[in-house]
DNA sequence: TGTACATCAGTGAACGCGCGTTCACTGATGTAC
DNA sequence: TGTACATCAGTGAACGCGCGTTCACTGATGTAC
């Protein structure tokens, strides 16, 4: 009514375009894209809704048409992140597999996890650390189950690393009492290791050097594993 | 002169105590606590200025006399984070000097830097974790030598670590060529355990547990380490 | 094939929060005479 | 030994910030008739 007698805000109304954005499309999607490019570019931290909203070109507060909360889109997007390691293993594993031998085959590809595993906390170090931010700016705990996430293959990080295990007893490398418990050792070593590389005395050391000391390392623990009492 | 007219303003003047606290004695001191405090209660992020104002009874901006920043502060707890695990680490190892045999010397205390600094991780996580936290909020960078502050001895974490691998050499127990870069493989696997156990699939394991664990992968490095060539 | 209507994904405005930090100030203390 | 004064460690009030989240709304879309 006011409209029809001034023509200056009908005007103004046929220049805003009217709401273009009522159907995003896939804004869940949209969302989740925005907060896994904000993990890589600044880790868990960077996991912001607002900005998530902005960079969807989206009001902030339509992100809770999709997500409960702040928290269910950082754990949407650290699911992501830990589904990208398990396919960064499993990248490394495979590139191994044209081995005849089992036994040089086994230990191929638990090197493999070692060095995809380090290998991809320096390629993507935000969503590395956000993969492992546990209780992330305080707020709720995480269930001891929250490594759900896998790989195309099926399997977790810490899967793949246990199969890897299997096999190497399987083929008579590593002494079955050394089994249990073994993912913990080589996790230990390796994820310490990136961590040293990403915050630690090893920050700012190039590729080479990075991937001598994984290849150290690596050999490290396979020694310290096997040395125990089964024949290499 | 008004107070001698209103004899309600003087005895209000009575009441409130007049400002007992501007002097405070050592605030400097009662915030560093304060921050140290926060740190052991919830990790770095803890760390907030005006909350370790609070606790020393102080209006928030008193802190800019004695810390030129939040910054500031919070170096200064990390320091002091870093001191006490130096002091973990020292307080393992000479509770091994007992043995007589030096290369029993030697391994022991380079097993007690494993078992000191994942037995600090566990006893204070949030001051660990402090310790550890590189580009904490995503402010400035630190330097690469911000390892400075030291134990008792004067040396940090970091250099009694040296320090017992170049006894192992010293004992002839680890080749020299060995020798470099050792630091990170071991400092790797202990860092890796202690945030397995802080964060990750090791969490809510007890003490006997978490122990065990430590020993056995000590025990890892060390056969990884010295396996290459010399004789154990 | 055309119309009426319910759905619900988006808008627009506003909250309270606690933070780090800046400003101008005040008055207890220690020092110089 | 007593007084005048400079120092500077504290106060009090206020800022702007960006965040997560809530509320009532609107209008494009798909469906039932």
């Amino acid at each position: 009514m006011r409209a029809a007698i001034n023509p200056v805000i009908s005007s103004t109304k046929r220049t805003a375009p009217a709401r273009r954005t009522y159907r995003h499309g896939d804004l869940r999607r949209a969302l989740l894209d925005a907060g896994i490019a904000l993990a890589r570019e600044g880790g868990p931290q960077a996991i912001v809704l607002r900005e998530a909203t902005r960079r969807a070109g989206v009001v902030p507060n339509a992100a809770y048409r999709h997500f409960a909360s702040h928290q269910a889109l950082f754990e949407a997007v650290r699911a992501e992140a830990i589904a990208r390691l398990a396919r960064a293993i499993e990248a490394q594993i495979h590139s191994t597999h044209r081995r005849r031998d089992p036994r040089q085959r086994a230990r191929a590809a638990f090197r493999g996890v070692g060095l995809g595993y380090v290998g991809f906390a320096r390629a993507e170090p935000g969503l590395f650390r956000t993969a492992f931010t546990a209780r992330a700016f305080g707020l709720t705990e995480f269930a001891p189950e929250d490594m759900a996430p896998r790989g195309v293959g099926g399997l977790d990080p810490f899967q793949l690393l246990g199969s890897t295990l299997d096999d190497l007893v399987a083929t008579g490398l590593l002494a079955p009492k050394q089994r249990e418990g073994a993912e913990f050792m080589a996790w230990s070593a390796v994820h310490g290791l990136a961590l040293l590389m990403l915050d630690g005395p090893l920050r700012g050391q190039d590729d080479a050097a990075c991937r001598k000391y994984t290849e150290r390392l690596v050999t490290m623990v396979e020694q310290g594993l096997l040395a125990a009492d089964a024949g290499a």
